[in-house]
This record gives C-alpha cells, sequence and structure tokens, in this order.
DNA sequence: CAGCCGATGTACATCGATGTAAAAACGTGC
DNA sequence: GCACGTTTTTACATCGATGTACATCGGCTG
C-alpha cells in the first residue's frame, strides 16, 4: 500500500535512480541486462511513476484544457468525444471546462485558469472581443474553435459564411422566399452566428430578395427552448415564414416543434435547416436537413496544432528552420457539407414501412 | 515573461519563503501588516501558485475523474455539467473520460489511471462485474453511479427497479397489455438495465400479464439508431405491441422514428416511456414520458461521497468517532419521478396554437 | 600496451511549495 | 526588569523524478 518511489526500484535492483529513470524514459544507453534487471524491480513492486514528480521536473503535465459553452449542448458533447480521443492518441489528457458563455470564464480560460496546470488551450468562444484575444499575456498555447477571424491564435473551423450561404441558397431553390434566420444577429461581431447571418444575407442578396432585419430572430441560448420560443413569438406576431435557416440544429429541434404545435407542415408549410448535424436531427420527425461540418476533422486538426504549438513553445530556443521562433497564427478551414433530409426534401411522408430506407436518412 | 517562483516574492517583500506561503494559505498567524506587504508583492510580481510543487508536497492533486461510457449521450453530458458545477463548488477540477462501455477502460479507471493523478474517480460502469470491484486495490476513492449493488464502494442511483415498475404500472393503468422493454436483458446481472428488466417483470406480474422472454428487445448500445432498430426488428417480425418500455430516452427516440415510420400512431397505437428526463424528450413529437431522475442530486451527492471519502484517505488516522478508521460503503438513493408528456397521455395533438401550454410539458 | 572512444552508469543538484521544529519577537503579570 | 506564554517568522528538509556533469568500463587502434 505504501507508495512505491523510484528510490525503491533502485534499491531493490542495485542500481541507481537515474539508471531507474532512464529504463522508464527509453533512454538509448541502457543494457538490455539491466533494462530487464530494473523492468522485473518494477514489475515485483508495482512501480507507477508519479506525476507530480515528473511534472515539477519537466514543467509539462500532458493536459490540455476544452473548454466549451455548455456541455449538454450536443455539438459540443460529439465534439469533446472526438477531441478526447485524438488526444488520448497523443498522450494527452483532458481537461473540460464549462463558460456558460460568459466572458470572464473564458477569459480565465485564455489565461490557462491562472495556474500552470494545462499545457494548452482549446477555447470555443463566444463572448471574447478581438481585444481580449490580442492583450493576452503569460497565455499557455491557444486553439480557437468557431469563427473568430482575428489574428493572434490558431483558429479552426468550416467556412460559416459559404456554408449559410449555401443553406440559405438550397432554400431559396425550392422556392421559398420567406426566410427567417433563427438566431441570427446583424451586428458586425466575429462570432460564428454573425458570420452565419452574413451568408445569410449574401444569399438573399444574390437572389434578389429584401432582406427585413425583422427576420433574424434573436435567441438567448443556443438551445431547443430558445428555438422554441423564438418561432413562436414570430408567429404570434403575424409572420408567416415558408422556410428557417436555423443557426444550430438545437435551435431547429425547437424550432420543429412550435411549428408542429402551431399546426404548421414541415417541409410542405415551412422548410427548415440547421447546423451541425448532431444525431437528434437524424430521428426527429421530420428529420432535419442541416450543414453537417466535419467534427473528427475539427477535432484532429485543434488537437494536432495545439500539440506542435506546445513543442514549439518547449524548445526554449527554436534553432530549426523557422527564423522567427515562433510561427504565425494559422487560420485553418475545415470541410462542411449540406446533409438534406425530410424537413427540406419534401420526401413523402405518412404510413406505411414503405418509405422507411429512404426516410433514415444519411 | 519568466515565470515567478515563492522565492521571488519572498524576496521582494523581505520576508521568507514560508511566510509567503502562509500567506497564500490564509495560516491564521500572519501579522496584518506582513500579509498586506506580500500580498502586494504577489500582485506586483503578478505570481501565481505552481500546482506541480504543490501537488508533489500535498501528495493531492485537487482532480477527481468523472468516467463515462459516451460523453455524446445525452444524460451523460447532463450530469457531467452538474458533476463539473458541483465540483467547482468544492475547488476541484474534473477529467472527464469514456470508456465506450470497455471493461479494460473502466478498470483502468477503477484504479486511477495507473497515476496518482486524479484524487478520486466518479465511474458510471457498464461492463464491470462483482469480481473486479472485490479485486482493485490500490484504487483512489471512488464512487459509482448507476445499479451495481455490490459491497466495496460507496454508490448512487435511483431504485431503478421501483422506477421501471411504476412506468410500466402506468402502462398497464392505460389499458395497454402488450409491453416491450427496449434494451431489456433478462440475467440477474447488476447493471442498471438488468435492474431496471426487473422491476417491469414485477409489473407484469402484479397485474397478472404474462411475460414473455421475447418481449425483451436487445440493443448493442444505448443510442437512438440502436432503439430505432430494435423496434423495426419487431415490428418486422410481426409482433403488435401496444406499449413501449424502453430502458432510456435515446432508445425511446429511435423507436418513435421508428413508429413513425411504420405508420403507427404514439400513443394512440403505441405508448412509449422511457428513462432519463433528456432535454430532446421536451422537443421531439411527440413529446416523450419518462422517468425523471435528480440529476443534480446525483451529482452532488457523487462528489459530496466523493470528497468526504477522499478526506478520509488524507488524514491518516481519523481519530473521529468512526472507531473501524473506514467508513464502510454507502449506498444512496436519488428520488426520481414519472414525467407524463404527449406518448403516453393522449393529449390532443394537430393542428392550432390552442394546446400549446399543455403540451410544452413540464 | 598506452591512449582514446563510445557506451553505461552514478552522484548530486534541481524543479516549487510546504511541513517541522525551533528561533525571534512580543506581551503580560508580578 | 524578569520569567514565561503567545504570536510571528524563519531555516531547512522534503515530496519524486530527471538533467547535468562526470566516473567507469570495455573494446579497439596504432
Amino acid at each position: 500500500m505504501a507508495r512505491v518511489r523510484i528510490k525503491d526500484v533502485a534499491r531493490h535492483a542495485g542500481v541507481s535512480e537515474k539508471t531507474v529513470s532512464n529504463v522508464i524514459n527509453d533512454y538509448v544507453h541502457v543494457s538490455d541486462r539491466t533494462r530487464r534487471v530494473v523492468q522485473e524491480a518494477i514489475d515485483h513492486l508495482g512501480y507507477k511513476v508519479n506525476l507530480a514528480g515528473r511534472h515539477l521536473r519537466k514543467g509539462r503535465t500532458g493536459v490540455i484544457a476544452l473548454v466549451v459553452p455548455e456541455l449538454d449542448v450536443p455539438y459540443f458533447a460529439e465534439l469533446a468525444r472526438h477531441v478526447i480521443r485524438e488526444a488520448e492518441q497523443r498522450s494527452l489528457t483532458v481537461l473540460i471546462h464549462q463558460t456558460g458563455g460568459d466572458r470572464d470564464h473564458e477569459l480565465a480560460a485564455l489565461a490557462g485558469f491562472g495556474s500552470t496546470f494545462v499545457d494548452g488551450v482549446i477555447l470555443s468562444p463566444l463572448a471574447l472581443t478581438a481585444d481580449d484575444l490580442r492583450h493576452r499575456a503569460d497565455a499557455p498555447p491557444t486553439v480557437l474553435l468557431g469563427e473568430l477571424l482575428e489574428e493572434g491564435a490558431d483558429h479552426v473551423a468550416i467556412d460559416n459564411e459559404r456554408a449559410a450561404r449555401e443553406a440559405t441558397e438550397h432554400l431559396i431553390g425550392l422556392g421559398r422566399r420567406t426566410i427567417l434566420a433563427v438566431g441570427g444577429r446583424d451586428d458586425a461581431g466575429l462570432g460564428t452566428a454573425e458570420a452565419r447571418t452574413r451568408g445569410y444575407r449574401a444569399a438573399l442578396a444574390a437572389a434578389d430578395l429584401a432582406y427585413d432585419p425583422a427576420a433574424l430572430l434573436p435567441v438567448a441560448s443556443f438551445r431547443m427552448p430558445a428555438g422554441a420560443e423564438a418561432v413562436a413569438r414570430a408567429l404570434d406576431e403575424g409572420v408567416r415564414p415558408d422556410a428557417l435557416l436555423c443557426l444550430n440544429d438545437q435551435l431547429a429541434l425547437g424550432a420543429l416543434r412550435t411549428l408542429y404545435e402551431y399546426g404548421m407542415r414541415v417541409p410542405e408549410d415551412v422548410a427548415v435547416i440547421g447546423f451541425d448535424d448532431v444525431e437528434a436531427g437524424r430521428f426527429s420527425t421530420p428529420t432535419l436537413s442541416t450543414v453537417a461540418p466535419d467534427k473528427a476533422a475539427v477535432a484532429r486538426i485543434a488537437v494536432e496544432l495545439l500539440r506542435r504549438r506546445m513543442d514549439e513553445t518547449g524548445d526554449q530556443a527554436p534553432a530549426d528552420a523557422s527564423p522567427a521562433g515562433v510561427r504565425s497564427p494559422q487560420d485553418l478551414v475545415v470541410a462542411h457539407r449540406l446533409v438534406l433530409r425530410e424537413s427540406t426534401e419534401g420526401v413523402a411522408r405518412g404510413p406505411g414501412p414503405g418509405n422507411r430506407g429512404a426516410a433514415r436518412g444519411r
């Protein structure tokens, strides 16, 4: 029960502590015989390396933080799953923090939580401003997720503006003319919502459709209740859309519910499309068309980008090819695709197992 | 940019390192003047405590692990959210691990991941056996979630058997007679699924309804696709149920989709009830009746139980009232309630905003 | 066989914070 | 002014692993 230290293994094997350390760390110059003897001692005593000691000595923890607004928003949960998997493959451990979209929490994350605990941060910001990014100091390596086109940090996202434009164009192509943007907001800010709104407006403009600021339905959160309420409010005010561009799937699923309650058929009366391709959208009634980002790619690239940045910081004097010392921030764009399901397709609905295969979607 | 150590603060403030440490740790016997001087030096230099050093010295990290099968199953995501919140309030940090329901991963979690990195573990097991629990050694304090009625570890759950029985009784009370248990499994094992199956059978028996082993629809996972497929398989085989007891909401949501595709109306033809009360069930069509566990309570109790157990381990000689030294394992039962929505209620469905308020559920 | 080289192995200092034990400073009562 | 009990502060060792610098060993060359 008493903890086994490297010292104990050394004594047991009749070698020095450093030699044991060398064996553990796969140092090249250890004879096979020594290695075997030490390994036996390790197994015999059940030695486990103490990370505190290693951390103190090395200055690295092997822990990265994934910081998201809310973990129980399926998109973030799915993303987290991928990030954890990618990190694991690189012997990194993931710590998850929730900000609730709060700026102070996000700032704390940027600063590495005011401690040396995490080696790096993957942050999905909601409330940060460009200034916050510029003024950070003493921060650990950081990768940002989502639209935030400022210089100053690595950054991974789909092309949100183009994606929104494509989605909107698809709705227009279906002959829809009164298209609301649920969750849209019109300030020219940095966020993902703003980029998607720009794409929405661009599509309208390209089709010579009038843009009415009232077509942007503001939301308090990006969850189902907010989507349901925003659409209900619009309908109560007498707005009669024939399509909804919802800025994420949760809003869309909430919207579907409200449309159902108001007796509006989807997609016949109102076509609906979302973003994120969460699993629930494949089983809703009707199934939900959506912009599907390559989540696995987002996770893989984010982790990989962060790992490189961490290595960079580690080598204090990067005598490599790069002269400037630190690479400039990278902006990586991940692929997305439009996944069309019942909520825009007008697939025959109703009784009979006949349409099963088709209806399943994807 | 160079890291500031306690030594630097001490020099700057003209006191010893220990005094600085005392200030940081709110040691009582520090004069106000000294405290002020030191605090100023800390602020001035921007000193941040180095957790590696503290960890090494104290043997505690302040990190607990939450180990779940899959993070993107909404129930676990919602639970994680609560656990993180509770832990934060106690200055603990949460590390999330996914096992994929794999026994080896769960065993690794039990063993504290073979390192001194986490102070404690909250584990939601799927594949562990009673033996695994008994034979663990050198493990950090652990709290188990879900049904696993073995001695040997603290444990928090709702009364799954009773909950399943109540849910089934409700279906029977609606006049339903052919009730399938989606996800049910009949071995007398330890898991949550087994306990719920027992409750299901108990309700059938109490109502003098025949129990047909074929009424248990096995599933490969507890996610929507599995629920959809299991029900489709049963229907294809000609089974015609008038109610489904789904062992979680994801299975139920998948089942709703299949029923829709087969043209069976819910709840008129088939009543459906699930477990977990995930947000999606409040917005599905129809909205989903469910057994709602008090998730916040599960999280709060689990974290609190773990914290106590950790303190216990810390104080090497617990000179308290307890003579045995270590308290015996606790089994805590959390409240649940039946939330009835459209999928069992037979609420008027269809056009018109008239039923909005009622239909919203909860 | 002297001399040198590369491969192995070791002693010791070090990372940063905190517990221990004891010294220094401060009061208090007589 | 002194002995004595508290506070307050300090010096030093310690937690466990690993980097540095050096010692040792065996083999090989000339």
